[in-house]
DNA sequence: GATCCACAGGAAATTAAGGGTC
DNA sequence: GACCCTTAATTTCCTGTGGATC
């Protein structure tokens, strides 16, 4: 088995093939690296703990130790928020103000910060990189500044890692940023059933009494993983999940029915959470299919549809501005995306194009998680008078009602 | 084959909010 | 206080789509 700390005392003791290999660099740059794999495979657990073992190798030979700086692109997702996060982090005397900078000040200052507070290596780890690639228009400018703010540094050294859900995030970047960003790559495949059963089992013996889990427990735990995604962050909640339930029943211990629950359970807290989550307009238009739904059963539902009952509801609903169909149709497609509602564009000749809209979740349950929310509560029970129109379209011309 | 419908969805513009400098 | 910065949400404008109908 591979051990970092082998691996570094090895690397310090032998013969090296490079005197300098950064001489054969544009700058003198270090390598920067992209790491891929899917959620859970222990990408960012991985970095962590190379970091820590470096960090404890540089210790113990008197080496000067480097400065890792984590951020999230989820959570830090702009350009502005990045680069004041870093000076933060340098200098977490002095921070930037969340706003009102010009961006190349806080660059210039991020320069003068690595140069005074760093030594040797700084590895900036962005996390999610995909999400900042995907969500800002200008994130190729800080990944292409960021890639070769080695050349204005006269102490420090920038390493750059990029750690990717998308396999094929690549495909997304500026050549410009690809050639000076992706010089190393790393790939991290799905854990397979048995390496997900090996996870849960040094997990398991910490976590659970002796005997508390039945034999085959595991094994289904980790077959149920696999085949659905090689999680192992959701492999580990699936066995809590059980876990929980075999407890909450006073079970002496955890069978396969706990985990057959428990998965069902996952799924249906994950819809649950994320519509809680949502903002009042884009429940509001998850009110308008349900009425759709509910009051025209299983004739089709469009956009025009959801429109209409949206704007009768929204107008009702003190406080909430009403949106234009061109937002409207922009939040239906997130709702598609979370797998709360399915809407696929469809073509009906002279009917125009469209897409087609229907729940992904049982009625009684998409009540059940609007209710939560105050603002909605008195509208469940309302029926739009659009929903008892026989034409699709209420606005200018109407048509007949799509089957 | 041309026309038509009801949008889809990209891009740019606008607005509001939060903060800075001078 | 005027003016500058950024971000996020939203609106406006526009072109494209694709299959039924003419």
């Amino acid at each position: 088995m591979f051990d970092i700390d082998n691996y570094f005392q090895d690397f310090m003791k032998n013969e090296k093939i490079f005197k300098d290999r950064d001489v054969l660099r544009p700058e003198f740059v270090p390598s920067n690296i992209f790491i891929f794999g899917k959620p859970g495979t222990g990408k960012t657990a991985v970095v962590n703990h190379v970091s820590e073992r470096l960090n404890y190798q540089c210790r113990n030979s008197c080496i000067q130790e480097s400065k890792w700086i984590f951020l999230n692109c989820q959570q830090v997702n702009t350009e502005y928020r990045i680069l004041a996060r870093i000076c933060s982090e340098l200098d977490p005397n002095d921070p930037i103000p969340i706003a009102g900078w010009p961006i190349d000040v806080i660059f210039d200052k991020l320069i003068e910060k690595l140069d005074s507070f760093v030594e040797g290596n700084c590895f900036l780890i962005l996390d999610e990189i995909d999400i900042l690639v995907k969500n800002q228009k200008n994130s190729h400018n800080i990944l292409y500044n960021l890639a070769r703010i080695n050349s204005k540094l006269k102490k420090a050294k920038v390493n750059l890692i990029g750690i990717s859900n998308v396999v094929n995030f690549k495909s997304f970047l500026d050549p410009r940023v690809l050639s000076s960003l992706g010089e190393e790559e790393i790939i991290f495949p799905a854990y397979n059933a048995m390496e997900l059963a090996a996870i849960l089992q040094q997990r398991a013996e910490i976590a659970f009494s002796l005997n508390a889990l039945e034999e085959d427990v595991i094994p289904l735990c980790a077959a149920l993983a696999a085949k659905e995604h090689g999680d192992a962050r959701k492999a580990l909640d699936l066995l809590r999940k059980a876990g929980e339930l075999a407890e909450r029943r006073n079970l002496l211990t955890v069978s396969n029915k706990q985990v057959y629950f428990a998965h069902d359970d996952i799924e249906k807290d994950k819809m649950q959470e994320y519509c809680e989550a949502l903002p009042l307009q884009s429940k509001t238009i998850l009110l308008s299919i349900y009425h759709m739904q509910k009051y025209r059963g299983d004739r089709t539902i469009i956009t025009g549809d959801v429109y209409n009952a949206y704007s009768e509801i929204a107008t009702m609903i003190p406080g909430l501005n009403k949106l234009t169909q061109r937002r409207v149709s922009e939040l239906i497609r997130e709702l598609d995306l979370s797998g709360m509602v399915n809407a696929r564009v469809k073509s009906n000749g002279r009917y125009g194009r469209t897409k087609f809209i229907k729940l992904n979740i049982p009625l009684e349950d998409t009540s059940k998680y609007l209710m939560s929310e105050n603002r909605l509560n008195e509208y469940i029970n309302y029926r739009p008078i659009c929903v008892q129109q026989q034409t699709t379209r209420l606005q200018g011309k109407k048509y007949k009602q799509i089957l």
